[in-house]
DNA sequence: TCTGGGGTCCTAGGACCC
DNA sequence: TCTGGGGTCCTAGGACCC
């Protein structure tokens, strides 16, 4: 059996735990830029507020309705969901974090009655942090997210499924009428690995629930659409498809990307922008102890901006060799930046990726023609500007090409107007409680 | 006026090899 | 005149996830 806990309206509640005046309001958490909605409170749902829909659309809301919208604080969600993945792990034996507000945990060896002990860690989850959250269990992946799906609408919209099953749903225990039952009141649309393209495939092959998707023949399934649908019909009969991940893989790209704050025309700003970009993927490069072997490179025009002329162009260049220098990359990157440029277009986006990563020890030998820094005495300074950047603040040591820090705000950087402090990575943040 | 960021996996088709 | 079969690797595009 499996667990999946997973935290209801992440961004939202993780704000709550400092602003209790928000609690019974509507709010949303912002994308960057504060472009559109990534978390919605209940009642932002209830006003018919989208995920994903762009802000302009909806901030009437806040004269109309009261609505609170904030700039995403990553910083916050991140540390938050350490403390709530460090709780979960005390459900069970084994852990998968699988997003920042969501963990698989491996009932294997548990005793006793798993409801009963889910609930407490529940509870536990709400009086230490004040985060709620919903468990689901079933036997597989795919039906513990079912399940989990259940526990949360069975709590928040009430006669969607029985009440019995509101905040933890175990599905391991019913019996297979009862499960059926479940499956048939769920839109096949809710099911884990089904999106929008396919949901409707589905749809217009007449199938609408789980229940039924549950019931074709996984071959014909394969034959129909994809081995990929194939395997989320066998986990919803309750066979395992999907593997309890232990560790996490080692990532295969690392990419940093940002919308601009407003449109850019100059190549100076990009040059900055793609510098700043390059060195933040480095940085993350180097604390998975990887090298990369190429840098891929990508500047665009809005798509939403119809009047605008388009363009849209990558390059991807090879490093001389895999390594993870940041003064290596951000020239790289500059120079496909170079390669693609044209003078005359509203650009609105851009990012750096970082391709062929490897792990960073048992690196080819070279034999060095050209009288090079050797590779080890670069690994030596990016141990420094990291530690120093560790320690005296992100940017202190920077790369000559990125913004001085002391310049004022580029066009291009992040709007985010509506930041909530860093309540706990921040000393300066940090509430203060009057006895 | 205003529309996020960071990932994964699968498939089809082409180039190339013996 | 008649020109195979089996395999790998790479890339682009599509679909999905949170």
């Amino acid at each position: 059996m499996l667990a999946l806990l997973d935290i209801n309206n992440a961004y939202v509640s993780m704000e709550r735990v400092f602003r209790p005046s928000l609690n019974g309001r509507p709010v949303v958490v912002l994308s960057n830029n504060d472009g559109c909605a990534v978390a919605r409170s209940d009642e932002a749902r209830a006003l018919g507020i989208k995920m994903g829909q762009p802000f302009f659309q909806f901030r009437h809301l806040e004269e109309d309705a009261g609505l609170v919208a904030l700039s995403a604080n990553f910083g916050l969600y991140g540390d938050m969901s350490d403390r709530f993945m460090s709780l979960a792990a005390g459900l069970g034996a084994e852990q998968e974090v699988y997003s920042i507000d969501e963990t698989f945990i491996s009932l294997d060896g548990v005793r006793g009655d798993l409801v009963a002990r889910s609930r407490r860690v529940r509870a536990r989850v709400l009086q230490w942090l004040g985060l709620p959250c919903s468990v689901g269990i079933g036997p597989t992946k795919t039906l513990a997210k079912l399940a989990n799906h259940v526990a949360k609408s069975a709590e928040r919209k009430p006669g969607s499924y029985p009440a019995e099953h509101a905040q933890v749903c175990h599905l391991g225990r019913l019996s297979p009428a009862g499960l059926d039952e479940l499956l048939s009141a769920t839109p096949v649309g809710e099911i884990w690995g089904v999106g929008p393209r396919i949901g409707e495939q589905l749809r217009a092959s007449g199938i609408t629930t789980a229940s039924q998707l549950a019931k074709l023949d996984a071959n014909t399934v394969r034959l129909n659409w994809s081995v990929v649908l194939e395997r989320t019909v066998r986990e919803l009969q309750g066979t395992p498809c999907i593997s309890f991940e232990d560790e996490p893989a080692p990532r295969q790209q690392i990419a940093s990307t940002r919308s601009f704050g407003a449109p850019v025309r100059e190549l100076e700003p990009l040059i900055q922008a793609i510098s700043e970009f390059a060195t933040r993927a480095a940085e993350k490069l180097r604390r998975q102890r990887t090298h990369a072997g190429r840098v891929m490179i990508f500047i665009r025009t809005s798509p939403f901006r119809k009047r605008d002329a388009q363009y849209s162009r990558f390059m991807v260049v090879p490093l001389r060799r895999p390594c993870a220098d940041t003064a290596d990359i951000v020239s790289s990157a500059i120079l496909g930046l170079k390669a693609i440029f044209k003078p005359g277009f509203n650009f609105a986006k851009a990012g750096v990726m970082l391709m062929d990563l490897q792990p960073d020890t048992g690196g080819q030998m070279e034999l060095s023609l050209e009288d090079d820094q050797p590779a080890r005495h670069r690994g030596r300074l990016m141990r420094a500007v990291d530690d120093v950047n560790d320690r005296f603040g992100k940017g202190t040591l920077r790369i000559g090409s990125a913004k001085p820090r002391q310049a004022p705000q580029g066009s291009w950087e992040t709007k985010l107007e509506r930041r909530t402090p860093a309540y706990t990575t921040e000393w300066a943040a940090m509430l203060q409680v009057r006895c």
